[in-house]
DNA sequence: AAGCGAAAAGTTACCGGTAACGTAAAATCA
DNA sequence: TGATTTTACGTTACCGGTAACTTTTCGCTT
């Protein structure tokens, strides 16, 4: 009873004109300020649209006038490691200041969980879409062709992107950190973090490590890939059964600085001096590194800042601004006090 | 030119009826699987669905079958916050698992940013609104009852929802932290959040912990809100100002653990003994508690189960079972070690 | 073979707006 | 004042599907 008369309540466009005394189309024209209406007409229509509470259905606007919508799909991993947390942070803010809705979807960092996204936001007729990665399942690709939509991959740079890409090259960043431990003097090294995927960022991080540590006369004796998310818990257990099998390792990187700290910990709690006993490295300049005592040695990367940019870049893309391929937000490295010191 | 081209090859359900040689109608039926078509025709029209790559077009079935589309809007404060992270989370994988979207808001902790939201959101005809928090503008509330679509306030358990509710009691919360406190032998407590908003859940556990405290012969003799939000660095500085302001604080209650971790590492980095020197009380229970070495004095509360919770009651809503009105998922104290050992 | 009912398919109208075009009224001009 | 332009508004058709109804086809019965 409720719900039919809330129904019927529900008025529309031909409602408000009627109520008015003009026409559908000068309705339209005046609530779209589109001109071409009197001041008085202007004056009668807002007065319907309020006291009856009009509001517009942008379904059936998209809809009739053949544009696309508003609505940007944006894909994101999983919100539990607290870097992705902030790129979507940084994304739907700055689409929501420019009238954009954000509507999200978790993968769970698997292509077909993906795939099954892209399929039913398409369904939806998106202005554009906003990925997370840039490994995407055959049929992904091939849809994404077909919408002729604009598509920003983020995190991992891609030289080649489907249409946009914006992050940072993972590789040279894992790379970056490598020399640098090779220059404190560690030779055997480990690496704690979760991506079981081969085209995964973190994974890139690791190939880079491993080369410059190769490169630099050492090796990354023990990488461990856990099941689970990239928080601090991982981190401490992580730790635990990478020193079990292997207790000559002097340093470890870290997929990020949330599982460093679970690392530190580790370390603290079961009488390992850091850095003196073990170096602890981790990544991406995290919220928790502020407030400890000892600055963790980590790299930099604003996630706030890859958001905004994601969605600048697709901003600018349907306003029909010319948007470079690609862009790099790069990365530094913050030495910390976490390793020994280097001799650069 | 390309997009052009895409435009046009941007088939709809005509264009793939026509190819099987069936009326759009039996097209329609045949994807919908509606019944009333032979296998032969099922078999056709899938065969060109395949062959043209065809999408269908959410957006105007919805808007044919004057149904709700499967949209769900669900408002959310802030993701710097790792509790509403979990809690959105937790929403929209329940949520997708049942073949709705999540539409996004980050309001920022501001009634006005949640009526825009809302507004917007509303004009795409969703199925239903998930909201954060049980204070809303009195136009929100105009607007979310003519909308006539479900309502699921979360959070903070409401007593007379605005449709359903589902939370804890952050009031009682608060009075059970408070009645432990002084179980403690705290006498001169302290606060430390970032909640400005006197309709805000931690300002409810506040007043719920000022309640007990007082009751019990203690004072809550400096609260600090800091403008900020509410994570590791807030908790450290917010830890320097209060002590710097007052310092016969024997126990600080603080927002969420992150803050409370900070204020962990201030009182370490500033020679302070917690618990002998002062205690410290966190709430939440998050991901960082898990890897200290002594148990950080907390409240559990399942963040990843109110979100499931949450969208379960909008699904259930939806597909018309009876829903109370209100649940409350519940909470339960964390003694811990960072707090002198109760009498209890 | 005619009759009948069910299954399979087609037709029409409509959802709530907007584009494109048409027309009446007001303003400007010769 | 009549012709011409401009402004203000109305009409019609359509976007891509689906509900409701109608028609055709087909198998089965007697």
């Amino acid at each position: 009873m409720d719900d039919k008369q809330n129904k019927n309540s529900k008025i529309n466009l031909s409602e408000v004109a009627k109520a008015a005394g003009v026409s559908k189309m000068t309705a339209s024209r005046v609530l779209r300020g589109e001109g071409g209406y009197s001041k008085k007409t202007e004056a009668k229509v807002m007065a319907k649209v309020d006291q009856l509470g009009y509001l517009p259905n942008r379904l059936a606007s998209v809809f009739a006038g053949d544009q696309n919508s508003t609505f940007i799909g944006v894909s994101i991993p999983d919100l539990g490691n607290e870097v992705f947390a902030q790129v979507l942070e940084g994304i739907d803010r700055k689409l929501g200041a420019f009238g954009h809705q954000t509507v999200l979807g978790l993968t769970q960092h698997a292509a077909e969980e993906e795939e099954k996204w892209i399929r039913t936001v398409l369904s939806w007729q998106p202005a554009g879409l906003i990925l997370t990665g840039r490994s995407h399942s055959p049929r992904s690709y091939d849809m994404l062709r077909n919408a002729g939509i604009p598509v920003v991959e983020i995190w991992d740079l891609n030289s080649s992107p489907l249409d946009m890409s914006v992050g940072i090259n993972h590789f040279d960043c894992g790379f970056d950190v490598g020399r640098f431990v090779i220059s404190c003097g560690y030779k055997s090294v480990g690496f704690v973090g979760t991506s079981h995927d081969t085209a995964n960022a973190a994974t890139a991080r690791l190939e880079g490590f491993t080369k410059s540590i190769e490169d630099g006369g050492g090796k990354v004796t023990k990488q461990l890939c856990l099941h689970d998310t990239a928080s601090f818990y991982p981190g401490f257990y992580g730790t635990e059964q990478l020193l079990a099998s292997d207790r000559n390792v002097e340093c470890i990187f870290y997929q990020n600085d949330s599982m460093a700290f679970g690392g530190l910990q580790y370390c603290e709690q079961n009488g390992l001096d850091v850095p003196s006993d073990i170096g602890i490295v981790g990544w991406g300049d995290l919220a928790v590194a502020s407030v400890l005592k000892r600055r963790l040695t980590s790299v930099h990367v604003s996630h706030l800042k890859l958001g905004h940019a994601a969605a600048e870049m697709m901003i600018a893309r349907l306003s029909g601004e010319p948007v470079p391929a690609c862009r790099d937000i790069g990365f530094h490295l913050i030495p910390g006090a976490t390793v020994r010191q280097s001799v650069l």
